[in-house]
This record gives C-alpha cells, sequence and structure tokens, in this order.
DNA sequence: GTTGGTATCTGTGGA
DNA sequence: AGATACCAAC
C-alpha cells in the first residue's frame, strides 16, 4: 500500500481507492477535497492506467494547476499527460480538433463577454430596437442562459414560458436577436464562452463520424470539481461521455461508468451563470443504475470551531441541503470580530488598522491576510488605506491583463490575421490607429456584407462607396494582407512584433507622454514578452490545452485566462477578491466586508427566498475561508454612483449566533441605531468612537425617540432645524433641485467647524419654526 | 471624419 | 464617480 493513503482519514481513503464505477464526493469546507482528488488520480494511474486516460475537469486554470502540481509530486512528469484543465480550456481544445465537423475552421476566434456584447448591440441597432429597452447586458444574460439550457433559438421560438417572460419585460424579439446572434457568431467563425460547451454538446450529439465513441475510448476516467457549479450543459456533456453504446445504439450496461463528482451543495454560488444545484442533488438518480457511491468528508481541518459553527449555524436558514455535520479538528479558536463603521471609508481604514494590528500582534504574513467583498468595485476605499500603511497588497479580478484596452486592441490584430471573419476583431482595429474610416462607412460595409450575404472582410473592398473611403480600406486591407501572408514563415513572437510596429499601434502609444500612456505602452510591451516567453519555451506544458507552438495555440489560450491565473504565491502582499473568486481559497485572516443589506446580498437577490439562499451559500463560502481570524464588517452609508446612500447591516449578520462573536452582546442589539445607549456598547465594538465623540459626529445630541425628521422637501433657507447628531441649526440657504438640495447650514453647538452643506434627501431634520 | 464637450446611464458575480 | 452615448462645431 502506497505511503500517501496513510496521510488520509479513512472516507478520504475510500473515495480515494473506490475508482470503478460512479462516486459523488460530498466535500464540505475545508475537508481536504483536493488532496482527495489528487490522490485519487495517483492511485487511478497506480492501478494502471494511462495519465492521457484520465479527464479532470476544474472551473480555474488555478485549481487545474494545483492538482496537476500536486499529482506531479506523487507520480511525477506522468501528470503532464493528464488531461487536466477547465471545463472550457479543454473543450476548446477539443472542438479545435473536431471543429471541421461541425462547420467551424480549427483557428476559431472565441469571443469574450465584451465581444459578445458588441455583436448583440450591433444586432440590437441593426433591428432598429429601442437599446434603452433591449438592455444589451440583459439580452446577452437571456441568450446565455438558453444556450446552457441547451434551448436552441429554434426551441426558443416555442417556449411559452420564456416567451411570456419576454414579453412581460417588453423586449419580444429576444428570440430573433438569439438567432441572429447565432448565425453572425457562425459566420464570423467564433464562439462565445457557452458556445465552447454548447458547440461540443452539438458534437457529442450528432455524433458525426461516431466521434463520441472516440473520447468515450479515450477518457476512462473522469473526475469533476465543483460540481454544484456545473450547468445543464456540462452535466449532459459528461452524461454523453458515460453513454456507453453498441454500435446498434444498445446501452452497454455492462460496462464501468468511472465517474468521481466532487461538490458541496453548500457552497453552490454560480447560478446566476446557469450552474444548477440540481446536479449534484440528481446525480445519485441519473447513475444509481451503475450502483453509486457516496462519501461525504465532513470533518474540516482549516478553520477553527467558532467559525465552522457560525458556518454551520448559518446554512441552515437555506431550504435543500444534503444533510451534513461538519466538524472542526481545530480547537475553538478566536471569535469572529464585528467592525462597524459610518461609512464606507472608515469601512477602510478600521479594516486597515485591523489587518496592522494582527500583522504586528499575531505576526501574520501579508499573503496570509485576505479582504473579501461582494462586488469589485468596492476595493477602492480598502486600496487606499493599505497604500496608506505601506501594507502591500494585490487585486484580483475586475479588469485582467487581457482586458485592457490596449492588449485587446493589439490582440485583434492578432486575431484578425489569423481569421479574417473574426468581425467583432475587425470592427475593433479598422479605424484605429485613425485612418479615416468613420462610423458611416463601417456601417456600410456591414450593411452590404449582410446585403450580399458575405463577412464584412469580404464587402469592405467590393462596395460601392467614395473614392476617398475605398482608398483607405484597399490600404488597410493591403496592411491586414501583409500580416497574413506572414503567419507562416514568421514565429508568433516576430509577427506579433511586427503588427505592433506595422498597424501604427506602438508609435501612437509613444505619442502619449501621460503616466497612464506609458503603463499602456509597457502593456503591450508585456503581452509581446508572454509571446515571446510562449515560442521560446520549448518545454510542452500542457498536452491537453497547449498542443503547440502556434500564435492559434497562444490565442485560443489566453482568450480562457484571467488575473486569478497568474502565479502569486511568490510575493506577500494582502489579497483583496470577490468572494466568488474567493472559492478554494483559504487565507489564516479573512475580512469579509461591506454585509449590508442591498450589497451583501446583493439587491438583485433579495426578491426571492432562492436569491436570497444563493447569497447566504457565497457567504458561506466567505466566512469559510478563515483559518483562524474572521473580522465581519458593515458600513452605515457609502457612495453608490456619486450618492450616499444608507443601507441596513446585512440580514446575515443576524443569522450568526453571539456565542461566537467577540462580545457576547447579541448582533440585533448592536445593529440598532446605538449611540445614545450607555458608553459601554460602543466601546465593545471595534471602532474608534471615542475619537468621533470628540467631534460630536458619532454621537446623538436629540434623543432619538423625541425625534421626527420633515418632509425634507418642506425644508426652506432661514428656518430652525434639529438634526440628529449637530443640534439645532440655522438653515443659512438652499442650492440645487429635487434630489440635489443641499442646504447650508449653521449648527451652533459643533465647535471645530460649525457650517455644514447637507444633502437634504438624506438628511434627517427635524423643522422647529 | 474627427474632435471635444455635455447629457445620460449604470445597480453582481466570471470562464 | 466613472464610462459611454450623443451632438455640435471644425
Amino acid at each position: 500500500m502506497s505511503s500517501y493513503l496513510d496521510e488520509l482519514n479513512d472516507v478520504q481513503r475510500q473515495a480515494v481507492t473506490t475508482i470503478d464505477g460512479p462516486v459523488l464526493v460530498v466535500a464540505g469546507p475545508g475537508s481536504g477535497k483536493t488532496r482527495v482528488l489528487t490522490y485519487r488520480i495517483a492511485y487511478i494511474i497506480e492501478q494502471g492506467a494511462k495519465p492521457y486516460q484520465i479527464l479532470a475537469l476544474t472551473f480555474t486554470n488555478k485549481a487545474a494547476r494545483e492538482m496537476k502540481d500536486r499529482i506531479g509530486k506523487v507520480v511525477g512528469d506522468k501528470a503532464n499527460n493528464i488531461w487536466a484543465g477547465t471545463f472550457h480550456s479543454i473543450f476548446a481544445r477539443i472542438l479545435r480538433v473536431e471543429a471541421s465537423k461541425i462547420g467551424y475552421d480549427s483557428n476559431f476566434t472565441i469571443y469574450d463577454t465584451e465581444d459578445s456584447k458588441s455583436l448583440i448591440k450591433s444586432i440590437i441597432k441593426e433591428m432598429n430596437l429601442d437599446s434603452t429597452v433591449y438592455n444589451v447586458n440583459a439580452v446577452r444574460s437571456r441568450i446565455s442562459s438558453a444556450k446552457s439550457n441547451i434551448i436552441t433559438p429554434k426551441a426558443y421560438k416555442v417556449d411559452e414560458e420564456l416567451r411570456m417572460q419576454d414579453r412581460m419585460s417588453k423586449r419580444p424579439y429576444i428570440a430573433d436577436i438569439y438567432e441572429k446572434y447565432m448565425v453572425r457568431c457562425k459566420k464570423a467563425g467564433a464562439m462565445d464562452f457557452d458556445d465552447l460547451l454548447y458547440q461540443l454538446y452539438r458534437l457529442f450529439y450528432q455524433n458525426p463520424d461516431n466521434v463520441l465513441a472516440k473520447y468515450q475510448e479515450k477518457f476512462k476516467y473522469i473526475l469533476v470539481d465543483e460540481y454544484q457549479d456545473t450547468n445543464v450543459l456540462q452535466s449532459q456533456i459528461i452524461k454523453k461521455l458515460l453513454d456507453y453504446r453498441d454500435e446498434n445504439g444498445v446501452l452497454d450496461k455492462q460496462r464501468q461508468r468511472n465517474i468521481c463528482v466532487v461538490g458541496d451543495d453548500a457552497q453552490s454560488i454560480y447560478a446566476f451563470r446557469g450552474a444548477t444545484i440540481e446536479n449534484i442533488l440528481s446525480f445519485e438518480r441519473d447513475y444509481r443504475q451503475f450502483g453509486v457511491e457516496i462519501f461525504k468528508l465532513e470533518l474540516n481541518y482549516r478553520s477553527t470551531e467558532h467559525i465552522v459553527q457560525a458556518a454551520n449555524e448559518l446554512i441552515t436558514h437555506n431550504d435543500h441541503q444534503i444533510q451534513k455535520s461538519i466538524q472542526s479538528i481545530k480547537g475553538s479558536g478566536q471569535k469572529i470580530r464585528l467592525i462597524r463603521a459610518m461609512t464606507d471609508a472608515e469601512e477602510g481604514k478600521r479594516v486597515a488598522d485591523n489587518i496592522v494590528e494582527q500583522k504586528n500582534r499575531l505576526h501574520f504574513r501579508n499573503k496570509e491576510i485576505a479582504i473579501l467583498y461582494r462586488t469589485n468595485s468596492q476595493s477602492r476605499v480598502f486600496e487606499e488605506y493599505l497604500r496608506r500603511y505601506n501594507v502591500p497588497y494585490r487585486v484580483y479580478g475586475g479588469l485582467s491583463f487581457y482586458q485592457r484596452k490596449e492588449v485587446k486592441d493589439l490582440i485583434a490584430y492578432l486575431r484578425l490575421t489569423l481569421n479574417q471573419n473574426d468581425e467583432e476583431a475587425l470592427r475593433r482595429i479598422i479605424n484605429y490607429p485613425k485612418r479615416a474610416i468613420g462610423k458611416s462607412t463601417v456601417d456600410k460595409i456591414s450593411e452590404h456584407a449582410a446585403a450580399t450575404n458575405t463577412t464584412m472582410w469580404e464587402s469592405m473592398t467590393q462596395l460601392p462607396i467614395s473614392a476617398r473611403a475605398k482608398n483607405a480600406l484597399v490600404s488597410f486591407k493591403k496592411m491586414m494582407m501583409v500580416f497574413i501572408n506572414r503567419v507562416d514563415t514568421m514565429n508568433a513572437y516576430e509577427l506579433a512584433s511586427y503588427i505592433a510596429r506595422q498597424s501604427g499601434l506602438i508609435d501612437l502609444l509613444k505619442r502619449d507622454t501621460t503616466v497612464e500612456g506609458m503603463g499602456r505602452l509597457e502593456n503591450i510591451n508585456a503581452l509581446l514578452d508572454g509571446i515571446k516567453d510562449f515560442v521560446e519555451n520549448d518545454e510542452i506544458i500542457d498536452e491537453a490545452t497547449m498542443p503547440d507552438k502556434s500564435l492559434a495555440s497562444y490565442l485560443q489560450n489566453i482568450a480562457l485566462l484571467t488575473d486569478l491565473d497568474k502565479d502569486t504565491n511568490s510575493d506577500d502582499y494582502v489579497t483583496l477578491m470577490s468572494v466568488h473568486s474567493a472559492k478554494g481559497l483559504e487565507f489564516k485572516s479573512v475580512f469579509v466586508v461591506g454585509l449590508e443589506e442591498k450589497l451583501f446580498p446583493s439587491f438583485m437577490s433579495i426578491e426571492t427566498k432562492e436569491g436570497v439562499d444563493e447569497e447566504r451559500r457565497l457567504f458561506y463560502v466567505a466566512i469559510t475561508r478563515a483559518e483562524q481570524m474572521l473580522t465581519l464588517s458593515f458600513a452605515n452609508s457609502r457612495y453608490k454612483f456619486g450618492q450616499m446612500r444608507y443601507e441596513e447591516p446585512s440580514r446575515f449578520l443576524m443569522e450568526i449566533p453571539p456565542a461566537h462573536l467577540e462580545s457576547s452582546q447579541s448582533i440585533r442589539k448592536r445593529m440598532a441605531p446605538n449611540m445614545d445607549e450607555p458608553e459601554s456598547r460602543g466601546a465593545k465594538i471595534v471602532g474608534n468612537f471615542k475619537k468621533k465623540r470628540r467631534n460630536v459626529t458619532g454621537n446623538f445630541a436629540i434623543d432619538p425617540k423625541n425625534f421626527k425628521p420633515s418632509i425634507s422637501s418642506e425644508i426652506q433657507a432661514g428656518m430652525k432645524v434639529l438634526h440628529m447628531r449637530f443640534g439645532e441649526g440655522k438653515v443659512l440657504n438652499i442650492d440645487g433641485a429635487k434630489d440635489n438640495r443641499v442646504a447650508t447650514i449653521f449648527f451652533k453647538a459643533v465647535e471645530d467647524d460649525p457650517q455644514k452643506r447637507i444633502m437634504l434627501k438624506f438628511a434627517k431634520l427635524q423643522i422647529v419654526q
């Protein structure tokens, strides 16, 4: 028996060694899931399977790489031949090989979200639909979810429920947009993210040349990580891979279905992108006839007791769960800390203060600390204060390197060089740098292409147009032809840097001497360096997703990279990221911030129980990232769209039993406006209210019980008013109109800065006379 | 066609 | 607040 099996507990070991037949591993947070997956693969190889017969699917490149690294440590270089990667990258690889069978070229482009939206925008415009009603994001998400649920445009058109929903939202033509969108993608030789799944399903379903059997024979063992986050397409593709039939189409019931899915229903957080928790719940039903074995990993090796129990308690508020009892093996540890702040800026400061304090007192390294938020835009205040305190940090997510404008511009040139039908790439660069091909010319090309049923690339030199425009178009095409003709004689790096220079991109950026402009030039150079690395490094790192050194292979791969995939372990930075990106990660100390109603849970989700349940699972994911210290924070007010908004603390805070919190007082009590209460309460809450009190700004001058705010529109210059915190004041004047009315008020009781500018929309003022 | 200004709109998550 | 859409003037 191999030594690595000794590192496992009983359930883990069974999950590792039960390699024949379907297996469902329900893995709570911190229960050694990755360890089970990697050892299972090592075990499978040890039992005689070839690495290339193993298909391991994850959601992020990071997870895939980590798995490979860890398998490599057990089985050596053989790990490189395992087909381990993200759904999207593995499927793209298969599609590249089989493209011709479904009418694509193997050089197909991958459209990212921006490309998709841009195409949808064009279609909405061409159909003369109102773009305010046909909001691109809404339309794209309808199309995406239709595709994720395997509903073709044709099926969409006759689906009464979908049509009714669209009529209700005043967008009856979504089905038509969907249909046109598919046609245009096809014509452009492009697949969007959903297509990478959808087209593979189509390939397996239509099964030309019995292509499915080839992959069924190849993949003897299939493993799927984060199964709770798979959508209908993904689970159906896996089902197809296991749907063994003989030449007459008769089901082969004898053959083992060696599928292992690992997941945690409590951590399902991707319903918005079509994931259905139903998949994990129905796994047993789907594969019952082949003898499903279920293993539950319930020991949490990551977090201390207060954290684990708080998480357990929290999740009981959800409906439909797989019963399990997660237990910590780590001892009770620290209680959870709560930070209450008046504003988002104060929250930023308070969190940064705590980070500095923890570093000093507990000697945590920066990389052992993370700030997790619901929305990426929340990162800014934390960045501000961390910078001020000289704490190194890294923000993940948001705009990734490959999404930066200048990087996308050069990539668009490369894309068009390889695939002239790529309409979004063409539109992006046809007049960038400026070459006198304006909007109206582009529109004409587009119309002509549609009318003659050709591509824009074909049309652009054929349509009747002014001599001036014609000249510009011909010389643009000539330039592109020079690039295209060099594809076979130059390597990817030579070609890319040649294009960067010849297109005028580099010159354009060189002329911009601002700091941002220089940054953009640096980014272009960084991209070129990346391509150089790719070309010169002759080691094949990943057989499955990077099969060769062509520019096409490079482009295919970077289309699926995100910021998260960059190597970051080497440096010592505090991590700032969304809760979604934090899934699968762990930190000694975690700050979950912005715990306010309408933010976390998101305003988008609070209308339905299912919506709130998903947010709760997200919060569950957030708090279970913490090993030793967990700090939760919220602000009473924060800026949104340049306006101050007030929100209640998150309902999730009330769902954590007070026993697990630093102060013995119940959260509910702490939440209530409590400044009128005795000193002791405020003092126990982490934060420097004392300082605030001295400035009067943190205390109430008026007893809230006796305070009855007047309607703000009634407040006029010259009036005497009462303010909750500042006391009595006189309105000197009012400027602005309607929602933007601002009063200048003189408060005699305020010593250091008695004259305040107060936004009437939010102010609570009581008119005295 | 290009430039530069002003009005309008945006409300999450990510491969 | 920040991005984008729109419009008038060159």
